[in-house]
DNA sequence: CTAAACCCTCACATCGACGTGAGAGTCAAA
DNA sequence: TTTGACTCTCACGTCGATGTGAGGGTTTAG
């Protein structure tokens, strides 16, 4: 598929999607004409991308961590043993960020709550 | 107190202290050298503010909010009625951010979890 | 009184994930 | 074959909370 069907079904800009590409996160084939085509794993592979930008990694720790996926969101072999530790440090620190989260939401309800 | 100890105290910088000012976050008074002179209070309103900020609230917003704090977490009555509506949005907001953090979270424990 | 340590006000720089045109090919249906 | 919808590549703009450096007063311990 081509790029404007893409950015439909993931719901994200086309704008963005080629900044994924720009990044290393997606590859899609190039035709003669140098129009992008996309493949149909692709779609899977935007969700992922959008789920961890909206956890705070990077587009470069995202782009190591993404061929680490298989299509059903497990595990291949290849260079991922030593992605584990920064995986690690990633994954504390989104637990860092949904306590400080929760904390700010308490907050907010507290003052909700108690308003006359 | 000056900004230098309320820095130290709140772990802030002193660049993002005077920032909180300037976005009408701390009012502290001045000396006749124009020293700022802040207060005890202020190193709770402080931190505060980075929870609030942590949370992904905006200073603007952050400004209205602190007044309806006193000194213990609670409610005051002024204006707060009119701001419910907005606190109400922020907490959706933030209960949707955790749900993102934790599906990211779970995504990153599972490739850390079945890595060889 | 002097030096070290603080503090002041500009005001421009940064960072990351995009937004937004400009100018110019490409594709598909009528 | 025309036209309207798509797509391409630059390349500069944005937004928000800070960093950073310049140039210059203030405080305080010795």
């Amino acid at each position: 598929m081509r790029i404007g069907e893409l950015a439909r079904r993931s719901g994200v800009s086309i704008r963005a999607l080629r900044y994924y590409e720009e990044q290393g996160l997606l590859r899609p084939h190039r035709r003669s004409s140098g129009y992008r085509e996309y493949a149909e794993t692709d779609v899977r592979a935007v969700a992922r991308i959008r789920t961890l930008l909206a956890a705070g990694l990077g587009t470069a720790v995202i782009a190591e961590v993404l061929p680490c996926m298989v299509d059903s969101g497990e595990i291949l072999a290849p260079g991922c043993p030593e992605l584990v530790d920064v995986l690690a440090v990633e994954r504390d620190r989104i637990t860092g960020a949904i306590d400080e989260l929760q904390a700010a939401r308490a907050m907010l309800n507290g003052i909700i709550a108690a308003t006359p």
